[in-house]
DNA sequence: ATAGGGTTAG
C-alpha cells in the first residue's frame, strides 16, 4: 500500500508536536480515484487501528462517493458500509442512499434492505433507493409497504418515487391501490411530469383498464417513445393487437423514432395475430436501425418466426442468443410443439436441462404438450418422472397437461395415477381425466361407468361442467347406442352446445348407422365450422357405412368446390427410441425392401386365415386390384412390418396415426395381433387401438 | 437514481 504510486504519503502538519500519534497518513490523489483497487486498499488502511488518520480538509463524500461508484462487488460496498459506522457518519443520508442504489445494481437486495435499516431517519432520496430496488426486481409487494411506511413517517414522494411504486402497483397488479396513488398524484400536482405520467400509462394498461390508460395518454402534451410504448404494448397485453399497430402508425406518423423496446412490442402485437408478412417488414426495420443483434430482439424475432410455423427461420435466431434466456427457450420449445415439431421440442428441452437453465412450468407444459404429441410411453414416462422430482409437480396446469399426456400415450391408468396426486384439483384436471377415459373407454364397460361417476360428482367438488364434458357423456351415451338418449341430453344441456358435442354426436351415429341423426348433427357443424375437412368426411362416412353412394359422392362435391381436401395419412413408430415415419406406399425406408417382403409374408397369412375384405367402406370405386394395393400399403401396415422385423418376438408395438384407422386395416390388425402373437397398440386421429389376441379394446367402435 | 418490452400451457 505504501509502495503505491497514486497515494501521497503525506507527514501531518503537527506531526511535530504529536510525532507518534498522527504519522503518516495518505491522501487519495484525483487520478488514483481512477483506480477502484487502490482505492480499497486505502480503505483498508484508514479502517485499520495502527494508522489512525487525520481527516483535516478530506472530502467525506466525494471520496466515498467514488469508491461507492468504483466498487465492482457488494464486498466493496461492506467495506465502506462499515467504515462509515465506525467514523459514525452513518447518518450521511447522500452516502447512504449511493450506497442503496450500488447494492441493488449489483441484485443485492437484500443487503441494500440491510444498509436501509441501519439508517434512522430516511430522507426521499433513500426511500426512492429501496422502492427502486424491489420495484427493479419483481418485488412488487415490498416495494408497496416500503410506500406505504414512507407516507406513514410523512415523507412525501417525488417524481422519482412515483414510476416505481406504479410498476409495483402494475406488476402486482392491485388496482386499489394504483389508482390511490393516481390519486395522490394529482393532489401532488405531477400532470405534467412525463415520467411520472407514463408511469400512470403503463399501470392502467397491465390492469387491463386499456380505456384508463388512453385517457391519461391522450391527456399528455408531451408524448415520448415510452408514453407510446405503453400504449402499444397496453394493448398488444390486452389482447387488441390491432389496434397496438395502429397505435405504432400514428407514433410513426409524429415523427416519433421507436427504439427496441417499442419495437419488441409491436413485434409482439404481429406475433399475436400472426401476421408474419408485415411482422417481417418490422424485422427488416430493426436491420435497418442496426438492431439485429440486441438480443431481446432476436427473443422477440424468435418467437415471432416460431409462433408463426417458420420454426427453421426461429432456429437461426434463438442460434445467435448466446446468453441462456429463459423466455428464449420457451418461445423456441412452444414453437416447435405448436406447429408439430414434437421431437425437437423435447430435443430442446432436454438440452436446456442439459445445459442448467432453469425452467418455469411454461417451459414444463410445452414440453408435456410435445410429449403428448410424440405418443411415446417411454418418453411420457420419462417426462413424468422428471415433474415428479421438480417445482412444478403441483402446478395444475402441468398436471392436466401430464393426465392428457398419458392418456394419449396409451395409458389410462397413469393418466389416473397424476389424477389422484393432484392435489389441486380444477376444472381442466377434471376434464383431462374424463377426456382421458373417453378416448380409451369405447365399450369398455368399466371405464364408462367410471367416466359417468366423474361426470355426477364434479358438481359435489362445486365445479361446473362444460361443453367438453358434455361432449364426453354424448360421447359415451351415443357409442353405446343411446342415441335418443345422447339427443335428449344434448337438448337439455344448459349451455349452447357447439363442436365438441355435435361431433361426438355425429360419430355417435356413424358407428350406428343413424343417418336422419347424423345429418342433423353434420348440419349444425358445417354451420359452426364451414371449413373443417373432418366434418364433412365424417357425414361421408356415414353414408359410406349405409351404402348411400350418391350421398358420399355429393359430399366430396362439396368438399372439392369449397377446395378442401383430405390431410396426407403417415405413421409413426418408435424403435429404440427412434420415430421412424411411414406413408402410404412408402418405399424411402433404407429397410424398405425388408419391410415389403415382410408385408407380403403378412399378407399371405392373413388370406390363409381366411381374411376378407370388407368392400363397402367407401372404397366402391376402385376396382379390385387397386383395393386391395390400396389397402395393405396403408401406412399402419408399414409401421407394423417395420416394427416385426425390427424387434425381438413378443415385444408390443406402438404406432400412431394421423387419420383415423380404416375399416380393413383395422379387422387386419386384430388378426395380425393374433398371428405373429404381439400385442399392437395404434393411435389413431381419435382414440387408442388396443389389438391382442385377434381383438381390439375398442370392440369395434371407433 | 426514474418510466415502456419478450415466453402463456391443459
Amino acid at each position: 500500500m505504501a509502495s503505491s504510486p497514486l497515494l501521497t504519503k503525506i507527514s501531518h502538519p503537527f506531526s511535530s508536536i504529536y510525532p507518534t500519534k498522527f504519522t503518516p497518513f495518505y491522501l487519495a490523489t484525483e487520478q488514483s480515484f481512477k483506480f477502484p483497487s487502490t482505492l480499497f486498499n486505502f480503505v483498508k488502511h484508514l479502517s485499520s487501528n495502527d494508522n489512525p488518520t487525520i481527516f483535516h480538509n478530506f472530502n467525506f463524500d466525494s471520496f466515498y462517493a467514488n469508491l461507492i461508484d468504483n466498487s465492482s462487488h457488494k464486498i466493496n460496498l461492506t467495506q465502506v458500509h462499515a467504515k462509515l459506522l465506525l467514523l459514525g457518519i452513518q447518518q450521511n443520508g447522500f452516502l447512504v442512499s449511493k450506497l442503496v442504489n450500488a447494492a441493488v445494481n449489483f441484485g443485492e437486495i437484500s443487503y441494500a434492505r440491510k444498509v436501509f435499516d441501519k439508517f434512522p431517519d430516511p430522507d426521499v432520496f433513500l426511500w426512492n433507493a429501496i422502492i427502486r430496488g424491489y420495484s427493479k426486481y419483481n418485488l412488487f409487494a415490498s416495494a408497496v409497504e416500503m410506500y406505504s411506511r414512507m407516507q406513514v413517517l410523512w415523507v412525501s414522494p417525488d417524481g422519482y418515487t412515483l414510476p416505481h411504486v406504479l410498476k409495483a402497483c402494475g406488476g402486482i397488479p392491485s388496482f386499489r391501490m394504483g389508482q390511490q396513488v393516481h390519486g395522490q398524484i394529482f393532489r401532488l400536482g405531477f400532470e405534467k411530469d412525463v415520467f411520472v405520467q407514463n408511469g400512470v400509462v403503463a399501470f392502467y394498461a397491465k390492469c387491463g383498464k386499456i380505456a384508463s390508460a388512453k385517457v391519461v395518454f391522450d391527456r399528455l402534451e408531451i408524448r415520448n417513445v415510452v408514453s407510446w410504448t405503453s400504449m402499444i404494448s397496453g394493448y398488444a397485453q390486452n389482447g387488441q393487437p390491432i389496434e397496438a399497430l395502429r397505435v405504432f402508425d400514428e407514433m410513426r406518423s409524429t415523427g416519433v423514432m421507436p427504439d427496441w423496446i417499442a419495437l419488441v412490442s409491436v413485434i409482439r402485437a404481429h406475433t399475436d395475430v400472426e401476421d408474419l408478412e408485415h411482422g417481417k417488414s418490422i424485422h427488416s426495420c430493426v436491420i435497418k436501425m442496426g438492431l439485429e443483434l440486441e438480443p431481446d430482439l432476436l427473443i422477440a424475432l424468435t418467437a415471432m418466426y416460431a409462433k408463426c410455423g417458420q420454426v427453421m427461420v426461429a432456429r437461426s435466431f434463438f442460434n445467435l442468443v448466446k446468453v441462456p434466456n429463459l423466455i428464449l427457450w420457451n418461445a423456441m420449445i412452444s414453437g416447435y410443439a405448436k406447429n408439430g415439431y414434437a421431437e425437437e421440442a423435447v430435443k430442446l428441452f432436454r438440452d436446456m436441462i442439459a445445459h442448467n437453465i432453469k425452467t418455469d412450468s411454461i417451459t414444463a407444459r410445452s414440453a408435456v404438450l410435445a410429449c403428448a404429441q410424440v405418443g411415446s410411453f417411454d418418453l411420457a414416462r420419462w417426462m413424468d418422472n422428471y415433474i415428479s422430482k421438480s417445482e412444478h409437480k403441483d402446478d395444475v396446469f402441468v398436471n392436466s397437461a401430464l393426465i392428457d399426456m398419458f392418456a394419449k400415450c396409451g395409458n389410462v391408468d397413469m393418466a389416473r395415477m397424476v389424477f389422484n396426486r393432484t392435489l389441486d384439483k380444477d376444472v381442466v384436471v377434471w376434464s383431462s381425466m374424463i377426456v382421458g377415459y373417453g378416448l380409451h373407454a369405447c365399450n369398455h364397460s368399466g371405464l364408462v361407468e367410471d367416466g359417468w361417476q366423474l361426470f355426477h360428482c364434479m358438481k359435489d367438488y362445486g365445479i361446473e361442467p362444460r361443453h367438453q364434458h358434455y361432449a364426453c357423456l354424448v360421447d359415451l351415451l351415443g357409442r353405446s347406442g343411446y342415441l335418443d338418449q345422447a339427443y335428449d341430453f344434448i337438448m337439455n344441456m344448459p349451455i349452447e352446445p357447439g363442436v365438441s358435442v355435435w361431433g361426438a354426436l355425429l360419430s355417435a351415429c356413424k358407428i350406428h348407422r343413424h343417418v336422419t341423426l347424423g345429418e342433423y348433427a353434420a348440419e349444425r357443424l358445417f354451420s359452426l365450422e364451414s371449413y373443417n375437412t373432418g366434418h364433412y368426411v365424417q357425414l361421408s362416412n356415414l353414408y359410406a357405412s349405409a351404402r348411400m353412394w350418391d350421398r358420399v359422392a355429393k359430399i366430396r362435391v362439396l368438399m372439392r368446390d369449397k377446395g378442401l381436401s383430405k390431410d396426407l395419412g403417415y405413421s409413426l413408430i418408435e424403435i429404440n427410441g427412434k420415430l421412424e415415419a411411414f406413408r402410404v406406399g412408402d418405399k424411402s425406408h433404407p429397410r424398405s425392401k425388408e419391410i415389403f417382403e415382410e408385408l407380403e409374408s403378412l399378407e399371405r397369412r392373413l388370406k390363409q386365415a381366411g381374411f376378407v375384405l370388407d368392400r363397402n367402406s367407401s372404397l366402391h370405386d376402385l376396382n379390385e386390384e387397386e383395393m386391395e394395393e390400396t389397402l395393405c400399403n396403408h401406412s399402419e401396415r408399414l409401421a407394423i412390418a417395420f416394427g416385426l422385423i425390427s424387434t425381438a418376438q413378443g415385444t408390443a408395438l406402438r404406432i400412431t396415426k394421423n387419420l383415423r384407422a380404416c375399416i380393413n386395416c383395422h379387422s387386419a390388425t386384430k388378426l395380425i395381433s393374433k398371428l405373429v402373437n404381439r400385442e399392437i397398440i395404434v393411435r389413431d386421429a381419435n382414440r387408442f387401438h388396443h389389438f391382442k389376441d385377434g381383438v381390439c379394446s375398442c370392440g369395434d367402435y371407433w
